[in-house]
DNA sequence: ACAAAAAACGCAACTTATTTGCGTTTTATA
DNA sequence: TATAAAACGCAAATAAGTTGCGTTTTTTGT
């Protein structure tokens, strides 16, 4: 692989560290943190020149992001009589309209999104964004 | 709506504050950050009583996380040729296995999510976890 | 109704991923 | 090869969420 020919390509500047950077995403099929990447490169390399790198790669259509963890929270009432302190289903959907804000439960099954069902699902989460029925 | 008489079904004290809240979930089909709470009572309410209110809530399976936006992010590589500065897809899923950390991108279409059908959707994220192929 | 126990509350300080400003170094371009 | 543009490192800031602790309110047993 030429690593540097594909920065070229991407037109994304060849220095060491972005060159080595490449390389790890291309030869593994995992996703990585900025914190994971701080590890590899034994925190050699300023967490900052991690991101802009990687805001970089982003924007030049390089690499994705890959949602990692919801940590800006918001919270909804449960359907009544559906969940209570034993028994409490965080796996379905939700979709936000951006014109009323309001939020709905998607309550879908897992068989419904035929792409997982070649793996063992054990927690999903989905949120989707857009327009609802009354706001369309 | 008798909103103390819900709070002591779900075994949640019945403080001023915990009566008011569930009224503002109850009357709206919104979803609410902690933000968006302290705005409604005018930041009379400090944020870690709002936090703990919450997580009292939703121990107790009254209410349930909206997933908001995702803050800490992982990277992948893009499927090769498929994205550029120009055309970056970002609306597709992903899967990620808990025992070999591989991280799988589920190039689904919406129709797929029949649950999504009645939704103008503009934007999407899904992330499953749980086992891949390879390691169940 | 009343005292003790449990839970809720407010405040200050902490944690942690991410962002910003700025001066220095490296890379790209003419 | 000089100059502009981009990358880099450091220090400090931002902001959602968390923790410790002393005080107040609610719950519980009598």
């Amino acid at each position: 692989m030429d690593y540097k020919y594909i920065l070229s390509k991407y037109g994304i500047n060849k220095t060491k560290f972005r060159v080595d950077l490449l390389k790890i995403f291309s030869l593994s099929k995992k996703s990585f943190s900025v914190d994971d990447i701080l590890n590899i490169f034994n925190n050699k390399i300023n967490k900052v020149t991690i991101y802009r790198a990687l805001d970089n790669f982003e924007k030049k259509g390089l690499i994705h992001q890959v949602p990692h963890k919801f940590t800006y929270k918001k919270y909804a009432l449960c359907n009544h009589n559906e969940c209570n302190e034993n028994n409490h289903n965080h796996n379905h959907g939700h979709f936000v309209c951006f014109s009323c804000n309001q939020t709905f439960c998607l309550d879908m099954k897992l068989p419904e999104i035929t792409i997982l069902k070649d793996f063992n699902v054990t927690g999903l989460s989905l949120t989707a964004e857009g327009y609802c029925n009354n706001c369309y």
